[in-house]
DNA sequence: CAGTTCACGATTGTTAACAATCTTTGTCAA
DNA sequence: TTGACAAAGATTGTTAACAATCGTGAACTG
């Protein structure tokens, strides 16, 4: 397999770039491209990946080979290379000397931390929230919901994986703060490779109803519930996790890539 | 100026990789590089020059071209090229398309932002640490501050800022989760281009004793009170801030990252 | 003299060839 | 049959030349 800059033979459209259903956010556009100066084309793929690991649809351990991504994306080995030193720089993937790219599989011991550092984090942001909740805010939080419950309904499993992190994004979001939505990024993406190697077959997401709870006392402004009911919820996504270490390579980049 | 990859004609030694005196922690050394797998050598650079922005010594607006850290770190354009994406990624510089890197330039709202992420994970993560406090890691901060203590007294401008803000650093550092570790890093970084662009002459640094103090409740396992001195210890530095925008270029790399 | 345009130099972005490394496969011998 | 070894193939790392873009300053025009 050559190296050659393949334009795609067929030509589909040279990528959607955001086909993402809820993108109708205030900053999120600004925001969600992780880099948000010069990174004007490799953002795609960066985030094209991201939200396949996201979306569990990239197991750990999958080989990112750069000769793969090319093509899949119909792009310069440079670029390919950018994407793939940004996406190890969030931890999503790790870059191994000589031996090429592959999607990051944390062990027991980053899961702790992982959900030590929510557990810390996250219930202080959401008694904030519940101090002082924004319209607006509250409003793309239950448009949310609502998405979350359709995606139930219609049984779609990758999407009830992406939709019921970026819930917890969201909440991050509406604090306004970059800096805090950026954490809350790396963190929910990382719970979702946890999930997806130690998860327990049908526990993939979060509980059914435990975000409409939240919701509904931030929204009642009962900063202790919504807390508590925080705390419960991240316990529970936790204690559904088997800490056995299993691990199955996977192959076929193409096709989970080429869709949207 | 050409871009020949000029080996540094005067043979300094290579470069002595971390040069920090107070490198003998544990894990310090794996997690200190912000990317720990595959960075094998332009690691040097991106901690190089966090260094020097964390210390000050390199202004905000500060232009990087390629061509001056090529010469400078005597290195190939690629690493300079992938160091520069790894600190831009980590919001330390900002790329322009086409027009170079430049040191990351705070705003007033960025530094709101800062200072409430801040005031959002501190305060819990001490409270957490004064809960049952690990005795090899209060020796640590003990140590440290006495060479904060050290560096004030002999009035090492830049060593006093750097060790400064690394005390924050290793408040998160103690409670071995990496990434808290790597989100303090990055806000205390944050914090001190902020400082440097809005701090009222002598405050450049923390209070003289605070840190100190901070340490004290810790060890007396004192959550509440360790909590209280730390908000007011955030708050200190914040209201040491006048909001004006100032902003001055500058231009002697090649002096300001030489030295280690 | 002020303002605009154009051209040049300097800097960054991109590409393709080359080098180094790893993986695999095939062969041979014990 | 199994193991070690070696060569070939595939993949990643690096370099240098080329292309594109931007900033500057000179020349020109009103």
């Amino acid at each position: 397999m050559k190296f050659k800059r393949l334009r795609r033979a067929n030509d589909k459209k040279p990528i959607n770039l955001e086909s993402d259903p809820v993108s109708s956010n205030h900053q999120q556009n600004s925001i969600a491209t992780s880099v948000p100066s010069s990174g004007s084309d490799e953002s795609i793929i960066v985030e094209r990946i991201y939200k396949a690991v996201m979306e569990q649809r990239l197991a750990p351990n999958t080989k990112l080979s750069e000769a793969r991504l090319c093509e899949t994306f119909g792009v310069g080995r440079m670029r390919v290379r950018r994407a793939l030193l940004l996406l190890s720089s969030q931890g999503i993937i790790e870059l191994q000397s000589n031996r090429g790219a592959y999607v990051a599989c944390p062990d027991k011991s980053e899961a702790n931390d992982v959900f030590a550092a929510r557990m810390l984090i996250e219930p202080p942001l959401v008694r904030q929230l519940a101090q002082n909740p924004n319209d607006i805010d509250l409003a793309l939080l239950t448009d949310h919901i609502a998405l979350e419950d359709a995606a139930r309904e219609k049984n779609e499993r990758t999407e009830i994986i992406r939709l019921s992190g970026e819930f917890h994004t969201k909440l991050a979001q509406s604090t306004g703060n970059k800096f805090i939505f950026r954490m809350m990024r790396e963190l929910v993406t990382r719970t979702s490779l946890i999930v997806g190697l130690f998860g327990s077959s049908e526990n993939a997401s979060c509980p059914d109803d435990e975000h409409s709870n939240i919701l509904r006392a931030i929204r009642s402004q009962n900063p202790e519930m919504a807390e508590q009911l925080l705390i419960s919820h991240l316990n529970h996504i936790q204690s559904g996790l088997v800490m056995k270490s299993r691990q199955e390579p996977q192959d076929d980049l193409a096709a989970i890539l080429r869709s949207d």
